[in-house]
RNA sequence: CCGGAGGUGGCAGAGUGGCCAAUUGCAUCAGACUGUAAAUCUGACGGGAUUUCCCUACGAAGGUUCGAAUCCUUCCCUCCGGA
């Protein structure tokens, strides 16, 4: 028995809804990261107010700080932080790559090639290192050495008292080759059993009421169809309750590169069961949602909306000049909105669009007063939010392919 | 009026004989940002031609010198102290 039904399908694109402990979560969906306990900016009542159902939380950070056995004590991550929704928290897998290949390769996991390296992603020494037990780290913020193991990223989830748990996993990079990727998938899938080992034993003894937390496995890879084809059997093997797709998405940058997404969920998708719910791991832009849901995915993480908030890139929709080309966003800083009276997107419902210019969200950037940040962040997470919840009502309406016309 | 300090590119502020079209910060412009080492990073920023090129430039005008933002003279202006 899954805790996850489609209540109602257009084409490839699904509605459903997703039952964790912590309630119910409508999909499609988008997770803001709130990687240290919390979503940078805001918080759990500008979250709800912004329509956020569930977020996401790191592993390795909140190890490393507080410490997963104090936030155990504080009585779990959601009393912690005070959210009451669902968490899903991620596995350490990601630092693992952010930390190491990432550094080392000067590559992200989308768009950057051999001649496309972004030469600022090496910004000191490796602080990661995969070996088969599991990922050697050193402490970004003392020096200190660790080892995450799969069985240790379960344990601190569960301590966090996560909803949605991740296996431990190896993100490859678009610079590792075959026989790096060949070896690298089979680790990956020995860490993924042994997380799912003691997960099952852990949560046994953690409590019985209703729901329990719940594992998903993850679809690692790299643009590469057999790999892909290949990976998705394998998931889709072992007896996980949700489907996270990872790794690297292409060698080119840009459009090219958002294709390599599309085409890695098209290869991906029509190989795993209906009855479970597909997180695109990390993807969140707007054309990338318009993609995904479109080939099947439920669920999407991302920083992006939080960071391009932080960083003055602010969300647009097509009717104020948000298109491909510009990634749906506008510079807040440009001078040109020094006396706008207007708000960041006239037909944005958010608290700081119904309240504030676009003039006054400039000065406030340019100053760094820290009201900017709130501000900008709950613009950015509720226009992804709501895109993605205003998806959901087309699929349910058989409206998706006006909206996405509208919109792509 | 006397004494002192100073006038540098949009602003602030380095530079005190050649390596200076001029450090740096801000502002401006452009770009990046996709499981957060990011409230961050990259590039441009006098004009033009655009591989080592030319022109106009460091208050103004003269001068010294092979060569000046840098030294000298006069003038103009600003600030501080004293009448």
């Amino acid at each position: 028995m899954s805790n996850f039904k489609v209540v109602a399908t257009e084409g490839k694109a699904r509605a459903g809804v997703l039952k964790t402990a912590h309630g119910e979560v409508q999909t499609p969906v988008f997770m803001p990261v709130g990687t240290q306990g919390t979503v940078k900016a805001l918080d759990p009542e500008d979250l709800r107010n912004c329509g956020t159902q569930i977020i996401l939380g790191n592993t390795y950070h909140l190890y490393l700080r507080p410490g997963n056995k104090l936030i155990k004590k504080m009585g779990g991550l959601h009393q912690f932080m005070g959210w009451e929704g669902p968490i899903l928290t991620d596995s350490g897998g990601f630092q693992a790559f952010s930390l190491g290949a990432m550094i080392e390769h000067g590559v992200k996991k989308i768009g950057r090639s051999e001649n496309n390296r972004d030469e600022s992603l090496a910004r000191g020494p490796l602080v990661s290192k995969i070996t088969e037990e599991g990922v050697q780290f050193v402490s970004h913020l003392d020096g200190s050495k660790h080892l995450l193991t799969p069985e240790k990223s379960m344990e601190i989830q569960l301590d966090l008292g996560s909803d949605i748990c991740l296996v431990l996993d190896e993100l490859l990079s678009p610079l590792h080759g075959p026989e790096y990727v060949k070896q690298s998938l089979e680790r990956t899938h020995r860490w993924e059993i042994r997380s799912e080992e003691y997960f099952r034993k852990g949560v046994r003894t953690e409590g019985e009421r209703g729901i329990g937390p719940q594992l998903f496995g993850i679809l690692q890879g790299v643009f590469d169809k057999e790999v892909r084809v290949q990976e998705a059997r394998w998931v889709t093997g072992q007896d996980f309750a949700g489907i996270s797709i990872g790794g690297s998405f292409g060698t080119e940058a840009d459009w090219a590169a958002a294709k390599a997404i599309d085409q890695t969920i098209s290869w991906v998708v029509p190989l795993l069961p209906v009855s479970l719910p597909r997180h695109a791991l990390g993807i969140g832009e707007v054309r990338d949602l318009f993609a995904c849901i479109e080939r099947g995915i439920d669920m999407f993480d991302c920083v992006a909306p939080m960071r391009r908030a932080r960083n003055g890139s602010l969300y647009i929709g097509p009717k104020n000049g948000g298109k491909v080309s510009n990634k749906y966003t506008l510079s807040i800083s440009r001078a040109e909105f020094t006396a706008d009276p207007r708000p960041v997107d006239p037909g944005c419902s958010c608290y700081t669009c119904q309240n504030f210019s676009k003039a006054y969200l400039r000065h406030l950037y340019l100053a760094k007063e820290l009201l900017y940040y709130r501000l900008a962040t709950i613009h950015n997470v509720f226009f992804i939010v709501n895109l993605v919840k205003s998806i959901r009502e087309a699929i349910i309406d058989h409206q998706f392919e006006l909206l996405k016309k509208k919109w792509v």
